[in-house]
DNA sequence: TGGGGTTAT
DNA sequence: ATAACCC
C-alpha cells in the first residue's frame, strides 16, 4: 500500500547532524544503514516520505497510569490492596484494579453486572474526583522535570515530547557506549534493532528515558503504569497499550503497519470517534484498511476536507500534531449527574452546591474566571447525550471579589445562574432534567498590571492572543441586559 | 454510561 | 452554542 504523498515539509528537525556525529564516532566506521531510499531525493522516514537531509523525526513517549482511579484509592487506603476493587460512580463501575479484571468485572460495567460476575468486589465511590485531579497533576508536574512539553490527556495519560532530550543524550553519548546500548522494555513485533540507524537509536534512548520517567512515577509518587515510545503521538499511544500493565514498549518505524493493522477496527484509532466511525460504516469502511485504500476525494466530500485528510492520514500511521503543552486547565467544572430534577427550587440548590466547590478550586488555582456557564441535559429516551448551555461573562465587580475570603461571591453568582437556568429552561411548563453542570472558564492571570503602563501591553494574559497563538475570536456571550 | 477535559466550527 | 474528540 502506497502511502500518500506528502511534501514533507510539515517539520524539520536536524537529525542528520546526529548521525554523523554519532556514526564518526563508531568503531569500525561502518557505512549506516539510512532508510531505502525515493527517487528524486526523498528519504522514506517513519512512515512518511521527507526530502533527504532532513528528518521530521521525534521521539515521542505516551504515558498511560494503570487503572488511575483504582490506584489513587488502594494509595489512600492500603488496605483495598489485593482486593478485587472497583470504583463506582453512580451505578457505574468506572474502573477497577486486575484483581477485578480477572474476575471478570470491566470498566463502566453496571454495578448490579459487576456485583453478579464478582460477589467479593469492593466498592469504592469516585464522584468525588479532587483526589484523583490532584495526583494526575502531580503525575503531570513529574514529567514536566523530564521535559517542559508535556501534554496531558484525561486525567491518567501523557504525552512527551522527548526529541530534544534524546538529541542531548547522545551528544554526551561516547563511541564505545553507543554499541552497548540497549532498549529499556518491550521492542514491538520483537523487530531486530540495527545500532546502525540513527533512528533506532534515538528511539532506544527514548525507551530509556521513559523508563526512568515511571521510575520516578513509582518512586515519588507510587503509581505505576504503561509507556509507549515511538515517532509521533498516535504511534506512541497505540504502542503503549500492547504490554499491559505496568510495562512499556518501543515501536521501531519498520514495525508501524504492524502496530496500525493490528487495528481489528477503524473506531480503535485514537481520533476516529463514534460520530465519525458510523459514518465510516455507512460507507462500507471498516477496516484500517479499508480506510487507507478508500477515495479521499469521495472521503473529503463525506466528513470534510478537514476530517477526511487527517482520518486518512492516520490510517497510515501518519500523525504531525505536535505535543501541545497543556500547562493550567482552562476550564473548571463540575457536574451532577440524577434521576430528576424538575423543580427551580431543587435545580438551585445543586446548582449552589456545584459552585461551592468550583469557587474553592478557582480560588487555589489563583486565576481568575471571567465567563460562567450552566449546562443541562434534559431528559429524553432518544437523543442521549446531547446537552445545552448558556453562558456569560462574570461581572467585573464579582470578579474581584473572587480571591477576597469573607466576602459573598456565592449570592450575585448563583442569582447569574438562575437566570441563565430560567433563559434555558421554561419553568412554568413541566420539565426533567438529569444533569446540572456548572463551569468557569475564560481564566485570567491575576490583573496586577495597571492599564496604561507597559506592563498592561506586556502581560500575555490581558492581551488577545490565546495560547495557541492564534487570534481568538471572541463569541458572543449572553448579557446580563438580555435578561 | 460518569465526571471530567480539549479543540473546531 | 454546539458538536466532535479524548480519558
Amino acid at each position: 500500500v502506497e502511502p500518500a504523498e506528502e511534501a514533507g515539509g510539515d517539520e524539520e528537525e536536524d537529525a542528520v547532524q546526529a548521525m554523523e556525529r554519532v556514526e564518526a564516532g563508531e568503531t569500525g566506521g561502518s557505512p549506516g544503514a539510512p532508510g531505502p531510499e525515493e527517487p528524486g531525493g526523498l528519504t522514506w522516514v517513519h512512515g512518511q516520505v521527507v526530502p533527504e537531509g532532513s528528518s521530521s523525526s521525534r521521539v515521542i513517549v505516551h504515558v498511560d497510569l494503570d487503572c488511575f482511579y483504582a490506584q489513587v484509592e488502594m494509595i489512600s487506603n492500603p488496605e483495598l490492596k489485593g482486593k478485587p476493587l472497583g470504583v463506582q460512580q453512580k451505578y457505574l463501575v468506572v474502573t477497577c484494579n486486575y484483581e477485578a479484571r480477572k474476575l471478570g468485572v470491566k470498566k463502566l460495567m453496571n454495578v448490579r453486572d459487576a456485583k453478579e460476575k464478582c460477589p467479593q468486589l469492593v466498592l469504592v465511590n469516585g464522584e468525588d474526583l479532587t483526589r484523583y485531579r490532584e495526583m494526575s497533576y502531580k503525575v503531570t508536574e513529574l514529567l514536566e522535570e523530564f521535559s517542559p512539553v508535556v501534554e496531558r490527556l484525561g486525567f491518567d495519560e501523557n504525552f512527551v515530547d522527548l526529541t530534544e532530550m534524546v538529541e542531548k543524550r547522545l551528544q554526551q553519548l561516547q563511541s564505545d557506549e553507543l554499541s552497548a546500548l540497549t532498549v529499556s522494555g518491550h521492542v514491538y513485533n520483537n523487530q531486530y534493532i540495527n545500532l546502525h540507524d540513527i533512528v533506532h537509536i534515538r528511539l532506544l534512548v527514548g525507551s530509556q528515558i521513559a523508563a526512568e520517567m515511571r521510575e520516578a512515577m513509582y518512586n515519588q509518587l507510587g503509581l505505576t503504569g504503561c509507556a509507549g515510545v515511538a515517532s509521533n503521538k498516535l504511534l506512541a499511544k497505540l504502542v503503549s497499550g500492547v504490554f499491559k500493565p505496568n510495562q512499556q514498549t518501543v515501536l521501531l518505524p519498520e514495525s508501524s503497519q504492524v502496530l496500525i493493522q493490528s487495528l481489528s477496527h477503524v473506531k480503535e484509532m485514537p481520533g476516529i470517534g463514534y460520530k465519525t466511525a458510523k459514518r465510516l460504516e455507512a460507507l462500507g469502511i471498516s477496516s484500517v484498511l479499508d480506510l487507507q485504500t478508500f477515495s479521499p476525494k469521495i472521503l473529503e466530500k463525506e466528513l470534510g476536507i478537514s476530517v477526511a485528510q487527517r482520518i486518512q492520514k492516520l490510517s497510515f500511521g501518519e500523525d504531525n500534531s505536535p505535543v501541545t503543552p497543556s500547562g493550567p486547565p482552562q476550564s473548571f467544572s463540575e457536574e451532577d449527574s440524577f434521576k430528576k430534577c424538575s423543580s427551580e427550587v431543587e435545580a438551585k440548590s445543586k446548582i449552589e452546591e456545584l459552585l461551592a466547590s468550583l469557587l474553592n478550586r478557582v480560588c487555589q488555582d489563583g486565576r481568575k474566571p471571567h465567563t460562567i456557564r450552566l449546562i443541562i441535559r434534559r431528559y429524553s429516551s432518544e437523543n442521549h447525550c446531547s446537552r445545552e448551555s448558556r453562558q456569560c461573562p462574570i461581572p467585573s465587580h464579582v470578579i474581584q471579589k473572587l480571591g477576597t475570603g469573607n466576602c459573598d461571591v456565592m449570592t450575585p453568582m448563583v442569582d447569574i445562574l438562575m437566570k441563565l437556568f430560567r433563559n434555558m429552561v421554561n419553568v412554568k411548563m413541566p420539565f426533567h432534567l438529569t444533569l446540572l453542570s456548572v463551569c468557569l472558564c475564560n481564566l485570567k492571570a491575576l490583573n496586577t498590571a495597571k492599564k496604561g503602563t507597559i506592563d498592561y501591553y506586556l502581560t500575555p494574559s490581558l492581551s488577545t492572543t490565546s495560547r495557541s497563538g492564534k487570534r481568538s475570536f471572541k463569541m458572543k456571550d449572553t448579557h446580563m441586559e438580555d435578561f
